[in-house]
DNA sequence: TTATGGATTAGCT
DNA sequence: GCTAATCCATAAA
């Protein structure tokens, strides 16, 4: 049985979230994503994020306008917007301040929970494997947390009783490289995407980086 | 009621 | 590098 809570780590406050998505995306990378489950603690660090603007951004849901689907991103800062994508994928994003904005979780380093992110992945052992595929890719780390858009859309990922949830360690994150957004077809050059320098947790190939 | 396409991944060639 | 798998929300009718 896992102790029931995690040392060192402490809760973001509303502010955090409550700022240009832009924003929110560099910040939280190096901040450290929760899982409570049943049994223990899942973690990750946060390596790469993508922003996305909201209402006037083509390649954001949120441009479809406020719908049943997009309603969490047009809510309060700093809850749960997933969505299901291409048949077999949940990605994770944070609501965060603009007209429909948020980000999206792309990638993690694992840190407590491997064995259980790996037996949620369908692998039996993580020793064995590149630990890069268990977190490495929005839909890879959704299966890895366990999150779904039946059990986690519009969970408050700042507040402590939710299982999902969204916190800081003192990490202080190096570098940071900024690059066009992945896989979109719309927008696709705006540098909106954030990666830790250097981190080989990140998604994707070699980095097209901007700035 | 039906048709369409997507913020992905894994498994081939 | 290329493509199938796979299903939900939307939009059109």
């Amino acid at each position: 049985m896992a102790s029931s809570r995690v040392a060192g780590l402490r809760a973001l406050d509303r502010a955090f979230f409550s700022r240009r998505p832009q924003r929110v995306a560099r910040e939280l990378l190096g901040k450290v994503l929760v899982r409570r489950t049943n049994t223990e603690f899942l973690t990750g660090r946060i390596v790469e994020t993508e922003a996305y603007l909201g209402e006037d951004d083509p390649a954001a849901h949120a441009a479809a306008g406020n719908t049943a689907r997009t309603s969490v991103l047009f809510g309060p800062p700093g809850h749960a917007y997933v969505y299901f994508i291409y048949g077999n994928h949940y990605c994770l994003n944070v609501s965060c301040e603009g007209n429909g904005g948020g980000v999206l979780i792309r990638a993690l380093e694992p840190l407590q929970g491997i064995e259980y992110m790996a037996r949620n992945r369908g692998i039996a052992r993580a020793g064995a494997r590149d630990l890069r595929k268990l977190t490495s890719g929005p839909g890879r780390l959704a299966q890895a947390f366990g999150i779904t858009r039946a059990r986690d859309n519009g969970c408050d990922l700042i507040s402590k009783s939710s299982s999902l949830r969204i916190a800081k360690d003192g990490f202080r994150a190096g570098p940071i490289v900024v690059t066009p957004r992945i896989g979109i077809t719309k927008a696709a050059e705006e540098p909106l995407r954030f990666v830790l320098e250097g981190n080989p947790f990140v998604s994707g190939g070699k980095l097209r980086a901007i700035s």
